[in-house]
DNA sequence: GACTTTTGTTCGTATATCGCACAATATGGA
DNA sequence: TCCATATTGTGCGATATACGAACAAAAGTC
């Protein structure tokens, strides 16, 4: 790609929504820029635009954005035909097994949930299309890690703050990359507790018919429901069924 | 604001982002340039840029949207208080009512569900937070449109393409004018079936402590299950409980 | 109330982008 | 295979934007 193929102000803007966040619903011009490290008029003329397009509110002070927003990335969830053709699914893995399952993919070192089915909510977390979890501490981000070559898992890894949110939490790298080498072989991730106490959750790689790891599925449970290492022989086989059925449906 | 504090390059490719949808899930140059109106070069720069940044993917021949494009959009799910606000009394006003409940804001013309907790799936449309339904058939549109200054509601209406997607589907703008009146003054709007055959739905606003209708909280039945007519003396108590629980926490 | 610090806005200029016209390449029939 | 058509890539002059600095206006601070 040549340089003059790239439209600097546009890449500008987008980093300029990022800067928008959980911590930061609001944000005024200044600290807009320190967020993303670009001039103050430059930020100023971004979010200018973004308001003249109803994208954004200004109050005069401060900027927010407005759901309009979500049209971008509605853009994408209404695009991908995974989002429906998974969807019967897991309703259907969600009912049978009486938890929630949900299907996610990669971005960077987080995953994304991209349809989900929910049971009665047990999580202090509130999943939903769009959010985003960890990847190294989460079952659906261990089964899309180890289906990559193992120097970008190590490399995503690396570039991953390992926290430790539990004190199940697996934060050693190299620990890390031993288990994504097990569950690469057993074709399944189990995760015991290492993102919430209490939560444990099992996943398996979505395939596609030409082999390709296209997205993770998961079921998550209450540990006070059932034991981590009881989660495979009850939800495995279950697991199983919808990873088979959904084969020769995702691209 | 003065001419130079608009980037165009900026909002020409978020003109560009808002081209993919559910039809064009992947869009060549010359597709895209066909949809925005914009000149193929500006597309093409436009559509490098996403690419390069990882928004987007490209073949050689076609582009489409990665899942980071949820970053932009989740943003706003995030930074929004509304969201997490609301979501437990979702949860405990779906649980006790059976049904699925749902919390959306007005964007133009349609809903945009922010928040959701759903009972079993009974509809065909698959709904979650980012969805869009028009406001005019909608519930919770209808409380929200009836919000509104009658001439801008008015004015919504007539930007509006008033399909009848089903026989019961109100289409006629007077008789949509003197329905938000109605609504208005009973403090809630039923729907019977005029987005999908079989399913009827009720909406209260959202209102805040200054008065403000700042969101619209409903409940969708399968008619089959609850008659249309049945709905308010059903729910309604329910959904006046949350919305009064409401009132002192939404912005 | 004067001082310092932070924030918002404006301006001139160097630079990047736009849209056009044309070239190159792919696509699809006869 | 060839030509007709559609699609994509590129060079260039005109125009719009970004930068950095300077200034103005608030907001803290003592």
């Amino acid at each position: 790609m040549r340089e003059t193929d790239f439209v600097s102000g546009f890449a500008r803007g987008l980093t300029v929504i990022e800067a928008f966040g959980e911590a930061q619903p609001r944000l005024s011009i200044a600290e807009a820029a320190k967020i993303t490290g670009l001039d103050r008029a430059t930020v100023r003329r971004s979010l200018l635009t973004l308001s003249e397009l109803g994208y954004a509110d200004y109050d005069g002070k401060f900027f927010a954005l407005t759901p309009k927003i979500l049209r971008l990335g509605h853009a994408y969830l209404s695009a991908t035909p995974l989002t429906a053709i998974v969807q019967p699914h897991l309703d259907q893995l969600s009912e049978k097994a009486g938890q929630s399952a949900s299907v996610s993919v990669l971005d960077g070192t987080e995953v994304v949930y991209v349809a989900r089915a929910s049971q009665r909510r047990v999580m202090s977390i509130n999943l939903m299309p769009g959010s985003r979890l960890p990847a190294y501490c989460a079952s659906m981000g261990r089964v899309l890690l180890a289906a990559l070559p193992e120097a970008e898992a190590r490399d995503i890894l690396s570039r991953t703050e390992l926290k430790a949110n539990t004190p199940h939490t697996k934060t050693d790298l190299e620990e890390l990359v031993a288990e994504l080498r097990r569950v690469r072989d057993q074709g399944y991730a189990v995760i015991d507790q290492e993102l919430e106490l209490g939560l444990c959750s099992i996943a398996v790689p979505l395939i596609n018919a030409r082999g390709r790891v296209v997205a993770a599925l998961n079921i998550g449970a209450p540990a006070a429901h059932v034991a981590a290492d009881e989660l495979a022989e009850r939800y495995l086989p279950l697991l199983k069924d919808t990873q088979a059925a959904l084969r020769p449906l995702v691209q």
